[in-house]
DNA sequence: GAATCTTGGCTAATGGTGTTAGCTTTTTAG
DNA sequence: CTAAAAAGCTAACACCATTAGCCAAGATTC
């Protein structure tokens, strides 16, 4: 009976689908199987477990963030490649925000790791500049940072007044580009 | 039997202090009802489900962190406070990470609502500026995602380099601050 | 002081979930 | 062609949230 073509790969597909839909909360094997086709333990022959495949999730979501942080780079350089990927990680969560959400899984401190091409497309960015090594690290937390906080509220519909956030954001950009133009 | 003296109040204690031990995830009415020694239909009597709970919970938090960021901004002023405001926050989650982590509640679109004295006590502070109306909001959310974002990723362990994270933060703050100036 | 109502607890039961164990079938390898 | 591995299955268990219905304690009212 092997035959639902399944693979780690293609559970991770029907995962991240699930979760655009209802979010990572209500992301469960159950549906997941469901949406597969299969039993839910069939799953278990792919995954070791849900933890695993939230983990897993969330290292799908920061490839593809990376690479759009690092697609939206080539070509500038400087502060306008600050800016361009600021706003590509923003246009990313606002897009998908459930995904973008499951970015990070509380339960794991290895969001540390799944996160590592999403810190290096950053870090490339950042080195165009000539900063000192520390001060790269400094600002590489504080862009991250920055961008991060202002995604993930958004995307939980943290901002409610009617003052445009897309304003709102370029002011976030500024900052950030100011603070690193001050440190060259 | 109207024994164990329960209420709304009391059984969100108990779910904090479960939130600070396992994190949000790990929040379960079984849990909370073992804690109280009460069955877990019991608490039923006293939140509606679980979901409140968690809503209950994470409207507390963003009371205590309120209280905690407008406590350190009295006496002082302009950029000064804004950086006070700044640290106590960052304090505030890295004493309790995962109480902090338990602000922002996914399935709820209600966390604008749970987080309004905490906006207030930040606006209170960039009052302070002679800024303009819309500036003030822009200002808002900018600090608000800023030093969010960095709380959250340091409460995940998000920053693994071994460059000092006060360095960081304290980065954080001037741009902030720097950024504020501009707009004087 | 007695009768009533409300409050806050209880047990029993249901449906959903993750997970393990053990079996079977298909596919692959030799 | 045969044996082993891969990938599915059913059955079963433990845990969880939630609902229904019951019962006792305390407050309220006559």
């Amino acid at each position: 009976m092997a035959r639902a073509n399944l693979s780690t790969e293609a559970v991770v597909d029907l995962a991240v689908g699930l979760v655009d839909e209802d979010g990572s909360a209500g992301l469960t094997l159950a549906k997941v199987a469901a949406a597969a086709g299969v039993s839910s333990p069939s799953l278990y022959k792919h995954v070791a477990n849900l933890a695993e495949l939230r983990t897993l999730v969330s290292a799908r979501v920061a490839g593809e963030l990376a690479d759009a942080v690092k697609t939206a780079g080539v070509g500038r350089a400087g502060e306008d490649a600050i800016g361009a990927c600021m706003h590509a990680w923003r246009d990313y969560a606002r897009a998908r925000p459930h995904r973008y959400a499951a970015l990070i899984q509380r339960p794991e401190p290895h969001t540390g790791k799944a996160a590592q091409p999403l810190l290096e497309s950053v870090f490339a960015v950042l080195r165009g500049l000539d900063l000192a090594e520390d001060d790269l690290v400094h600002a590489t937390r504080c862009l991250r940072a920055a961008v991060h906080g202002f995604a993930i509220l958004e995307a939980d519909g943290g901002f409610g007044l009617p003052e445009s956030i897309d304003d709102s954001f370029a002011l976030m950009v500024d900052m950030v580009v100011a603070s690193v133009r001050s440190r060259t």
